[in-house]
This record gives structure tokens, C-alpha cells and sequence, in this order.
DNA sequence: GCAATAGTGTCTCTAAGACAGTATCAC
DNA sequence: GTGATACTGTCTTAGAGACACTATTGC
């Protein structure tokens, strides 16, 4: 093996994110739109390179709150991959990036970031039906089926709730993430009888029409026993 | 914030392996004993660092060859998670990590490395005993709950077996990996009703003892319908 | 015959899905 | 009242687990 190839490499690291939240019905993904090149116009994934003493974790916080202004300890953050052909950053052959998984509550609009960059809500039909920048085509469809999986076995679903809700907006998460319907009764049922998913706070929600909902709080469950089975799943 | 911590820096990235099997009826890591400092002495995860132009996926690959002798293409090989934290390699406060998980049937020894490591497989029990070099304690522990979990969902547990294997070395991969004891016939209903996970080839293997069993193959599902629930789980 | 493993049959229990029916609101 | 949503009850079916039982080998 020849000699160069065998050096350690020195390379650039990047936290990238997948910021999901439902607006109006649809799973939406917030993307920035890039100022300068590599892929100046694209829409890309909000994210930074990894500065001084901070893990790949506390950077991606850290962009998370430039970005939309949210504290990230408030939010559920998780890796999902990492992503190192060469080549995938034209700006330098040896950049890597670490993708995270944040999913949000319905918030304002973010705030410009930091960096002066358009950051939006984007559903992710049209996300994944538009050119990214880099490999973010990728990374999205791979954030967005992770979190598929994930509804069915931790209580993530709660995460794109905000602190209370009723029954009938956490299953809205489901119906949306996974676009399908489900049956309401049975929906109602499954979540308040899984252990620790969700409390009821006493309270109701008086609907537009329709009787008033209970309303919940997040449980201390983090897996689901029995899990929440994806009606597609068992079709493949 | 400081100029010097807005910095792009360079990190130095290694790829590290957890390498699992079954031996003797125990679950075993292939671990390397550290020759140079820092941590000479320690036993570590096998890995290094990434080199020219080859992604994680590749210097991941090219690390199990050297170590093990086996080719890469044929063990399943996946990412488990990327350690970042600033100061968990002494040689640079910025080196990070990418743990993957191989799994491979029960093999020779391990020839010795190319780099002169003495490698050798340990009972995981020993080797969550032991101080592990850097931060491969966590490391190691992480990877095995994946495995553990990736069991339930996946046909991971057949990458544990040879080309072709019976029901019962099947059930020992769950029972060691889960350290439980399983119902022998519910499990061999279990298995060869869930659709492509294993399919008979037609032969039997005579036992030391008792009835010949029918002779697997791994079928062509990647994921369990329905999934293989771990006993414990129902109990967290 | 005995001991061991492989595999089948059957029962019970739990959970999922279908869906009828009741409760409570706005109008 | 209608119409909407929230919830409850009940039936059927599928899968999990317990375990009795049969099958096939070496000794």
C-alpha cells in the first residue's frame, strides 16, 4: 500500500440535522437555504462543523438552537449515521458528517439563523422530491425512516407533541409520520393502556366541534411494551 | 464565542469494531492487546484510522481483514454510533470514533494482525469486567445492547451461524446473546413460521445425541414479521 | 430398554383489529 | 334535532407461552 494512503488523516467533521415537526397536517422538515458555494440556492440540512472542545452532540445542540431558536435540552436528539464516502463535500475530500435526528413540537417560524441563512418548514414530500445539497437527499430519507421505526417501539411520538395533548393529536403523528390511517377506538385504547406512555393531567381540551378531550402529558416510558406495529410493516 | 473556537478543526477519525460470536456456548468479543501507548498493555476494540480515499464503511472492512481474516463482504457490518467526546483519546483532545458492529460464525483463531496486535476473543462477561483502553467499555457495551435488540427485529441472529445451521444452534445464538433460556418447540415453531427468515435445505444432521435435526439456511427477510420478542423486555 | 435432542399438537391468555354503540360538545 | 369528535364494549382472530406428546437417534 503506498505510503500516502496509509497517513492518518486529519479530516473535517460536520453535525448535520433532520428537524422534524407536523404543521398543518404534514411531516415537515426544517431546511436553510445556502447562501454561498458549494451548492449556492440549494436547499440543505441546517448544520456546522465541529468547533473547539465540543462533542458531535454539543454541536448539534448548539446549531439546533441557532437555528430555531430552541433550547436543545428541551428536545429529542439522536444520532442516526454517519456519512463518509469520499468526495461527498466538493469543498474538501475528507469531510464527514455526523446526521442527528431532532424532532419538534409545531413552532414559530425559526428565526433567521445566525449565519444570516433562510431556514423553513419544508413538508418532506417536497424535500425529498427536490435536489439537496451534498448528500442530504440521503441522509433525509434515512433520518425520516429511522424515525419511522422509532414510533413503533419508543414513545417518540410524543416528541412532536407539545407539553400537553389529546389522544387525537398523537395519533394525528402517527397517521402523518407513517400516512396511514388508523382506527381511532383502538388507537385511544393501546396508548392510554401502554405502560407509562402517556398521563392523564385531570384536564380537557374543548375541541372546534365534538366532545372535549382528555388531555396527557408524556409518560416515563421511553420503550413501548406492547409496541405501537406499523400497519405497512407487516405487508412487507 | 472566542475566535479560536469557531475554528474548522481537523479531527483525526478511527473506525473501531466490535466483532462478535458464539464460543462454547458463550458470547465472545475479539479484543487486541495494546502494544504501544497510550493504554499499552489495555485490551481495546480492534481499529484504526481512516485512511486515504475510503469511507468509514471501507477502513471499517478493511480493519476486520486484518484482524480476523475475513472478508468483510461476507459478515454483517454496521454502524453503531460515533464517540466524540472531547479528550477520550490522550494522544489528540480530537480524535473521534466510529463503532461498528460484525458479526461472524464461530471461527479459527484469529490470525495474528498485520500489525503485530496479539487478537483474541474474550467472553463478553470477562470483557465488561475488565478496564477497556479509551472509551471501549461504552463502546462495547453499546454495541452488544444493539445486537441485543437488533435480534428481535432483524435476522441478524443467522449471521451468528455458519452457511448452514439447525434450529437448535438457532436458539442457542438467541438464549446466549439474551442469556435466557427459550421453549424449545414454541421457538422452532416461531422460526420457521415467520416468513423467509430460514428455509430447509432438505438435509439432516446427525447429533451427538438424540434425533437428526433438519438443516437451514438463512432466508432472504432482513426484518422478523412478527419480531422475536425478548423475554426481558416485558419486564422493564 | 434409557437418555437426549427434534419436532408436533393443543390449550390458554393476551393483544390487535373491526366495528357497534354511547358521551359530549357546537350549531 | 344534525354532525362532529371522544371514548367504551364486544367480538373475532393471531400470536406467545406452557407443556403434553411423539419421533429418531446413540448407547
Amino acid at each position: 500500500m503506498a505510503h500516502v494512503s496509509r497517513a492518518r488523516q486529519k479530516v473535517a467533521v460536520t453535525a448535520d440535522l433532520v428537524i422534524l415537526t407536523i404543521r398543518e397536517g404534514r411531516l415537515c422538515v426544517l431546511l436553510v437555504e445556502r447562501a454561498g458555494e458549494p451548492f449556492a440556492g440549494s436547499l440543505a440540512l441546517p448544520g456546522g462543523f465541529l468547533r473547539g472542545a465540543e462533542s458531535l452532540e454539543d454541536a448539534a445542540a448548539r446549531e439546533l438552537a441557532e437555528e430555531t431558536g430552541i433550547a436543545a435540552a428541551k428536545l429529542y436528539l439522536e444520532q442516526v449515521g454517519v456519512y463518509s464516502e469520499p468526495g461527498r463535500d466538493p469543498r474538501s475530500p475528507r469531510t464527514i458528517t455526523c446526521a442527528f435526528l431532532a424532532v419538534a413540537p409545531d413552532l414559530p417560524l425559526p428565526v433567521p439563523g445566525s449565519d444570516a441563512r433562510a431556514a423553513d418548514w419544508y413538508p418532506v414530500t417536497e424535500a425529498r422530491a427536490t435536489r439537496l445539497a451534498f448528500d442530504h437527499d440521503r441522509i433525509l430519507g434515512e433520518a425520516i425512516e429511522a424515525a419511522r421505526d422509532k414510533l413503533q417501539f419508543t414513545s417518540l411520538a410524543t416528541a412532536f407533541c407539545g407539553e400537553e395533548f389529546t389522544i387525537g393529536e398523537l395519533r394525528e403523528v402517527y397517521e402523518v409520520v407513517w400516512d396511514v390511517e388508523l382506527d381511532r377506538p383502538n388507537f385511544h385504547r393501546k396508548v392510554t393502556d401502554a405502560d407509562g406512555f402517556v398521563v392523564p393531567t385531570g384536564g380537557r381540551r374543548p375541541a372546534t366541534t365534538g366532545r372535549p378531550a382528555a388531555v396527557y402529558r408524556a409518560g416515563p416510558a421511553e420503550l413501548l411494551i406492547p409496541p405501537m406495529m406499523r400497519p405497512s410493516a407487516t405487508k412487507l
